[in-house]
DNA sequence: GTTTTTGCAAACCATTTGCAGGGTC
DNA sequence: GACCCTGCAAATGGTTTGCAAAAAC
């Protein structure tokens, strides 16, 4: 399957219909190629007057969530993000400056939590793990502070 | 230092007025015990007909997170909520039925951090790590679920 | 007395919802 | 053709701001 038609496949996979307007923010998502803000689509979509909706907007990223394609989190500036993930992993480094995201593995964390629990009674239901800062790119580019 | 007081130093230690306003809120904050919203501080503030304007809660609350006496998290559903730190741990293990939360240190995170800036080539400027469950107490009471 | 802080009300911003029409399967 | 999805506009909820009066230092 083409990475270009991920958010597409997303869609229909769990049972969705693939309209013009879910096509378009599949494109414009995959276009940002990283973190974004639904006001960012929003204002992506208006630029190229493709006449869609914020509300089918948000719906749509509601809906990107639900399936386990987009991972909704929280810029260190506590704005809502939304950065492209497949449904297994769900750890993010995000580039503050452009967006861009990789995903990265458990890396132990599952079991930090265990540890974490055991130390403080807690249940340990969930847990989220997110780096912020440059990247490599944004690191050489001309104002990178 | 009482613990009863952390608040309330805490503004007169970041050279800021300690003003009866301020007073009751750190009085209620600290009465919370963990992880609260800035409606909940509303409606304990209305609820004691304490006369402390909206505006005024969210004034103190960013001050206080500016201080460091206060951290600014996001839980899983996606609405903010504030518990108190010491201002040099970044974690938190938050019950999400009653909000207590136990601060935990850096467990590693912080060369896991920058094992992962090895990795993907980012500098790595920030990370969270947050965990959610119920607290002990909240374990044993009679819906856990 | 000067400067900071407050309360109020209005403004703002992000997100959600109701609903009638339109598109997809 | 049935049901899902869309756009619009209005409602909502959370947070911020302008400003004159009040409190703190």
């Amino acid at each position: 399957m083409s990475e270009q038609l991920a958010f597409e496949a997303a869609f229909e996979a769990a049972g969705h219909r693939l309209t013009r307007p879910r096509r378009a923010l599949a494109e414009l998502i995959e276009a940002r190629g990283g973190a974004f803000s639904a006001a960012d689509l929003v204002s992506d979509a208006r630029a190229r007057r493709l006449g869609i909706g914020r509300a089918t907007i948000f719906r749509a990223l509601e809906l990107l969530e639900e399936i386990g394609a987009l991972d909704r989190i929280n810029l260190p500036t506590g704005e809502h993000a939304y950065v492209p993930c497949s449904p297994a992993h769900h750890h993010h480094v995000v580039c503050r400056r452009c967006g861009r995201s990789v995903e990265i593995g458990d890396l132990g964390l599952s079991s930090l939590a265990r540890d974490v629990a055991r130390s403080t009674g807690y249940r340990i239901d969930e847990h989220r793990f997110e780096l912020f800062g440059l990247c490599p790119d944004c690191l050489q580019a001309p104002t990178p502070a």
